[in-house]
DNA sequence: TTCAATTGTCACAGTTTTGTAAAAAATGTG
DNA sequence: CACATTTTTTACAAAACTGTGACAATTGAA
């Protein structure tokens, strides 16, 4: 259960957004004061974080910085009644995720919360092992097995199974891999993507030419399934 | 074009909403009676509702709700007499996306307006999974599901659907998918476009041949309903 | 009712995308 | 530097998808 924290000072904000949270089946909890608001945040950890910036006791970019160097990793997303073009940059270098301009629409904000939630929660599970059929791959050893043999896997290729495996069950487009195992500053043919597709699939298919664990979608790219 | 139904039962304040809107190049419709707008509203399918609270025939809260009911997806802003804070939270609870108290400035509201409209072209697409009838299409890992049978599409196919359920309710002129679907720079014929109706209507309709949810509208378009 | 325009339907050909292997380039290692 | 390993490109074959044209059916207007 996803648990929301609502740092904002403005009741009919609040109670709004809670009501609209709650039948999403999201958690809240709500602190009118910024000072009260920082400590339950440290406290709660929660989720993600709804920061009002007029506050008092403490403003909103104050508590985003303090939150993100006391090491606090979730999403925070902004509130503010200003259409300041600068106090958005702030916001952002300050750690924040999101920035919304007051008013909003209290319903396509609950709709970027989940975008955001949903994003976040592919790439939070950190696994060192990871097991499917009759494969087991331990990332942190660097050493895969299938069946009773011994895989020899590079480094990109390990890298692109972690991609995979966080985006089980997706639609990964060749983009995807390109920029989150490659990187956006060097940068391939989409063409070497499908080469260690290939590859992969010589190792941890059973019958590599009809896959079923990395299987193509026409025009769209490939998903990982168990 | 942006249509704007504005139920209101005071003259003066829809007349001036409605010249303020018009000079932002909005399409305006006026319902003075609950009823009536209701029913409008549902056939139109307007891009945003302003709806007042007190109103002859249906009240504004009764109006939102069932709107809510029967799958009304775009934003409502209520506008009310009173300030009363229970009022604000009850519109929000029934699902409203603003509350606005009068006397407000008109040139305020029209900016409201435009906010929620300008971010909700940003996130309008942004959806995994559409349900309707017995087909479930799931959008990120291109899984599309008919009662208890598999359908296979085709990504094309799947950004169609995503278009036309982006536009649910309205029709979709075939130019309007060539240009968003397939993009300003390569142009098929519009008979391409209704290859593709008939391939969608084979995998989703019950009866491909009298179909419920992609609709013709002779020399106009297509219309998809849920 | 008739006629012209629009839409439904189908199959085929052309195009694009992907599978595959092998060679070339880059990288790291002692 | 020479070698092994990894990474990327290239080329061709195979597969999947897309767009078109023809003709039938339907619609809307006169």
């Amino acid at each position: 259960m996803n648990k929301i924290l609502i740092i904002e000072d403005d009741p009919a904000v609040s109670k709004g957004l809670e009501i609209s949270l709650r039948k999403e089946n999201y958690e809240t909890l709500i602190s009118s004061d910024g000072e009260k608001g920082f400590l339950t945040a440290l406290k709660i950890k929660p989720e993600l974080i709804l920061l009002d910036i007029m506050l008092p006791g403490k403003n909103g970019f104050d508590i985003c910085k303090d939150l993100r160097l006391s090491g606090y990793n979730f999403p925070i997303i902004m509130l503010s009644d200003k259409a300041e073009e600068a106090d958005k940059v702030i916001g952002l270098e300050l750690g924040a995720d999101d920035y919304v301009t007051k008013p909003f629409s209290i319903r396509e904000l609950v709709a970027r919360i989940k975008a955001i939630l949903r994003r976040r929660s592919v790439i939070k599970n950190d696994f060192d092992i990871f097991k499917f059929d009759d494969v087991t791959l331990d990332f942190a050893k660097m050493e895969a097995v299938k069946g009773d043999q011994k895989i020899e896997m590079s480094l990109k290729e390990y890298e692109i199974m972690k991609y995979f495996i966080g985006h089980e069950g997706n639609v990964v487009s060749r983009n995807d891999l390109l920029n989150e195992v490659w990187g956006y500053d060097n940068f391939p043919t989409t063409r070497t993507v499908d080469n260690y597709i290939l590859m992969l699939r010589k190792k941890i298919e059973t019958n590599p030419s009809s896959p079923k664990h990395i299987i193509t979608y026409h025009s769209a790219g490939y998903k990982f399934v168990k």
